[in-house]
RNA sequence: GCCGAUGUAGCUCAGGGGUAGAGCGCAUCCUUGGUAAGGAUGAGGUCAUGAGUUCAAUUCCCAUCAUCGGCUCCA
């Protein structure tokens, strides 16, 4: 007998060799109807995989993500099927689960699928799924796989199957077809009871954009009918919190083609929100003793050559604006770091002056490619709530730690909740993109983790996605799809004062090198407020809406009065204007509503008399107050939104 | 840049081989209204652009451009 462990804390004797499934009976047949795998001490595993050991359970059903995933992943298995029956010689590259749902990348040699053929393909599916099929999981030698899959033809599973170590290779059969996979994988396909293929797009093998496109089709699965219309029209709400939508509603900015391609407009309505968004910044760059300097939007071509960026990023640029003098070329900036730091480097410098925090927004231009470019969230012209520390070693993770508190502030202003945090570190093997020496790497990859951990900050550490000229902590945030965005970025930098002969002098007398963060909590204003517009629907807090309050007069009768009471509110610094045109009461209330202000002051013949306002505030009567209460009443919900 | 889809009025969209429609918005007039759409009239479109097929193209074919969803990239 083995002992078996449960989440509570309960312990029950079962045989040797028993399955997760068969514990599941020996509860309730209605969980064992509903379990879709285990996690067996840590590791998600096929329910019918025997348990031969004390262990810990923990019966997986559709309620936990370990079990959605095998759910998708097992939902790609059976599209491989219904895709072999419907396209026989398709090849298959690999078809994991994601986040919503899963994917399948396949190879239709010479054909073409379009959104026209999934429904046929999701028809497919729920056939063979009613079909009861059974996955099954087979243990393979090496020789054996690559002779299955080279006599399939199938050069992608070849590949994978030369990279793996003899004796770990399994496949998964349901019905069909049989996949080169690791698993695990649902007891039956019967499960699946609900299909939609949402995508179908191109996607380069192993993600090598000089390897074979195959296509890539996008599905997800649900074990209930309902629960997949739930999903849809859940998919339509987040449609309408797209930034891009809520821009033009609530007219904040907008492209033109004229103008050129990812170069944003600001509107006014737009141009006050970003106003108050600098403004918000600029207090704390105050009160953390930065300095504000500011530079030009271009920089001689050399002065990028001593960068690094030019050798870098030069080609995918903005190419160099020639000017009349022969052999003279400028860039138009793609960062501010460079001309910040000839500014650490115009007069000489102590190291009682560091760290010396030189902060910028930065209007910075990098030719995005074409298919990058996506509403405010990626553009080709940005301007960075920039800064750089110029600081001595033993500074540096203070500084650090102080730029971490700062974004952890801004984020929860916004109620940006559920960000991550991602330590971007070096490749681990491809190193010759980078600059710098393998010391200096070291020490700044240390600073970043380190600090971390004494903040508290859970973060996940990636490799490969490091800066050229040092590694970073970069602060996640998902739009209404669900993409993730980078936000707030740290970033630690022994290169760039290397390459620039940054000094300072040292108490002894010598010259020192300053180590530099760069840092930009909100990353860029034009993203920040792509995802905060997606996470407010548009209800922006009052401090930061264009406009803060609209004074409705219900008719041409009370216009002195409604001037009276916004020139109040004015004479306060509170954006406020008057909506009286010549509609009834609902239609104005409605169009405003739509434009998300915050607060409507109606006033009437009794608000006149009395000198009050009827305040309606996102669609809730508030109530009446004085006029003179009302100013406060903003005052105070502005002070709670910055707490 | 690559794969796929889409492109009709300022916006959201319908239509379809015989040169176009709705709602909203806009303009004018009536209406002076009590918390999310009052009424009437009117002005708006080379149906993305270019070439092709056809007696005839906004509609079909091709190319280009742009947008959308992915991939790759992201200093």
């Amino acid at each position: 007998m083995i002992k078996i462990t449960f989440p509570d804390g309960s312990v029950k004797p079962f045989v040797e060799g028993v399955t997760a499934y068969e514990i599941a009976e020996s509860i309730s047949p209605r969980l064992a109807a509903e379990v879709l795998a285990a996690s067996v001490n840590g590791t998600v595993m096929d329910l019918d995989r025997p348990i031969n050991e004390d262990s810990e359970v923990k019966l997986l059903k559709w309620e936990d993500d370990e079990a959605k995933h095998v759910f998708w992943h097992s939902s790609s298995h059976l599209m491989a099927e219904a895709l072999e029956a419907l396209y026989p010689g398709v090849k298959f590259g690999i078809g994991p689960a994601v986040e919503n749902g899963f994917y399948y990348d396949v190879d239709l040699g010479g054909r073409t699928i379009t959104d026209a053929d999934l429904p046929k393909v999701e028809q497919k599916m729920l056939e063979l799924a009613r079909g009861k099929e059974n996955f099954t999981r087979i243990e393979v030698p090496k020789a054996e796989a690559m002779e299955h899959f080279k006599a399939k033809g199938d050069q992608y599973k070849c590949e994978l199957i030369s990279e793996l170590a003899d004796g770990t290779i399994t496949y998964y059969t349901n019905g069909a077809f049989t996949d080169l996979c690791r698993g695990p994988h649902l007891r039956n396909t019967d499960v699946i009871k609900a299909v939609k293929l949402t995508a179908i797009a191109g996607a380069y093998w192993r993600g090598d954009q000089n390897r074979q496109q195959l296509t890539r089709i996008y599905g997800i699965t649900f074990p209930k009918k309902s629960m997949l219309d739930e999903y849809l029209v859940l998919l339509e709400e987040a449609k309408k919190r797209d930034h891009r939508k809520l821009g033009k509603e609530m007219k904040l900015f907008t492209f033109s083609n004229r103008v050129g391609l990812g170069l944003p407009l600001w509107l006014p309505r737009g141009a006050v929100m970003r106003y108050q968004l600098e403004q918000f910044l600029r207090a704390k760059l105050y009160e953390q003793d930065y300095m504000q300097v500011v530079t030009p939007h271009i920089g001689s071509k050399q002065l990028y050559i001593t960068s690094g960026h030019w050798a870098k990023y030069g080609k995918d640029s903005f190419q160099p604006i020639k000017t009349p003098q022969e052999g003279e070329e400028y860039m138009l900036k793609p960062m501010n770091c460079p001309h910040h730091c000839e500014i650490y480097a115009s007069e000489p410098r102590s190291y009682r002056d560091l760290p010396i925090r030189l902060a910028e927004f930065g209007t910075v231009y990098r030719y995005e490619q074409s298919g990058e470019l996506h509403g405010l969230t990626r553009v080709r012209s940005f301007t960075q709530d920039d800064a750089h520390m110029y600081v001595r070693p033993d500074q540096l993770k203070d500084e650090f730690k102080k730029v971490i508190d700062l974004i952890q502030y801004v984020f929860q202003v916004f109620k940006f909740d559920k960000f991550t945090a991602q330590i971007s570190l070096r490749d681990k093997v491809n190193r010759d993109k980078y600059i710098g020496s393998e010391e200096n790497w070291e020490k700044a990859e240390q600073a970043i983790i380190e600090s971390c951990a004494e903040k508290g900050l859970p973060a996940k550490v990636e490799y490969g996605e490091a800066a050229f000229y040092g590694p970073k902590l970069d602060f996640m945030v998902k739009d209404a799809l669900g993409r993730e965005w980078q936000l707030g970025t740290i970033q630690v930098d022994y290169n760039l004062p290397e390459r620039f002969g940054l000094e300072y002098t040292d108490a002894d007398g010598s010259k020192k090198r300053p180590v530099m963060i760069h840092r930009a909590p909100f990353g860029s204003l034009e993203r920040f407020t792509a995802v905060l517009l997606e996470h407010s629907a548009g209800h922006l807090p009052v401090w930061l809406s264009p406009d803060q309050v609209k004074v409705l007069p219900i008719s041409e009768k009370f216009a002195d009065y409604a001037k009276k009471v916004c020139d109040l509110l004015k004479n306060c610094e509170i954006r406020a204007s008057i909506d009286d045109r010549n509609e009834t009461l609902g239609k104005r209330i409605r169009d405003i509503s739509l434009l998300r202000v915050p607060l409507l002051a109606i006033v009437g013949e009794k608000e006149a008399s009395e000198g009050t306002v009827s305040v309606r505030r996102d669609g809730v009567t508030v109530g009446t107050m004085a006029a003179e209460e009302f100013v406060k009443y903003i005052k105070t919900a502005i002070a709670e939104e910055l707490a």
